[in-house]
DNA sequence: TTTATAAGTCTACAAATGTAAACTAAAGGT
DNA sequence: ACCTTTAGTTTACATTTGTAGACTTATAAA
């Protein structure tokens, strides 16, 4: 009953955290863990990570009690297809405009900002005088 | 039955994205539209069209035929709002990192990169060493 | 004026999501 | 060997989302 490929829920996503940062983790570690943040019933935790083996997002060592989930993707990976996702339903010429917005207002490292600058040095090498709106579908005023 | 602040779901987000383009519209124009890109019957579109009036995107100009849809709010303020969801539920540790990788692969104007440039370089300034992750609550260990 | 068209409203229904209780069974304690 | 605890499985149920048909009625055409 594995059908691949569906998104994670905000909801999943959170459990996803804790056991990415974990490495793997028992069901017991996460129910103890996420009392500290959400208000979950352990039933709750039990059926989230179920959902998240069904969507292909998680596997587990296969034990029939204390068992370890393990990611199946890295969490930056998942992290930049979710961003990607979010990114490519926006309208092209705006999104640039977006991001420095959110760039702006986010906390990042000296490390990450010099990483940025290095990317964008090269992007402007290439860059388009400017982008077009792809919010309307091509010929859509015939 | 205007519940305000739920989200605005993908396809609805579809929608707005014309009527954003054009400031305002009909059912007929949205409808037409959409035929372009969305295999949609024109039921779908109204019901969207409606929901995101429950959800207080859209206001309408209130003629009781060849209504004219109006957005509530401006793309860009929903474009930063969303992104800043995404970013906000991920790994502030990771979380410029991902935003470097999705930067490199989009395309941005001249202008965006120089502003993008410009925002880093004052955010250099006071910028921190690092990040801390912050994927567990606190005191997780206890 | 009658009628056809189509804009807007209602109703519908399956799948996904948030949330969790009930049940089954393994494993540790006595 | 039996009971208690609790990990994992099943079942449940309301709300949201994707998708759209049916219905009502205003308006343009005949």
């Amino acid at each position: 009953m594995i059908k691949d490929k569906q998104n994670m829920t905000t909801s999943e996503w959170e459990i996803m955290r804790v056991i990415w940062t974990l490495g793997e983790a028992t069901s017991r570690q996460i129910i103890r863990i996420m009392a500290r943040k959400k208000d979950w019933s352990p039933s709750t935790i039990k059926t989230l990570l179920t959902r998240l083996q069904n969507k292909g997002y998680l596997t587990d060592n296969g034990a029939i009690r204390d068992r370890l989930y393990i990611p199946t993707i890295a969490e930056h990976d998942a992290m930049t297809s979710t961003l990607h996702q979010t990114v490519n339903s926006m309208c092209a010429m705006c999104v640039g405009t977006a991001m420095a917005d959110v760039l702006s207002t986010i906390t990042l490292s000296q490390h990450d900002i010099l990483h940025l600058q290095d990317i964008l040095t090269q992007k402007l090498v290439t860059a388009p005088e400017n982008v077009a709106c792809d919010c309307m579908p091509n010929n859509w005023e015939d």
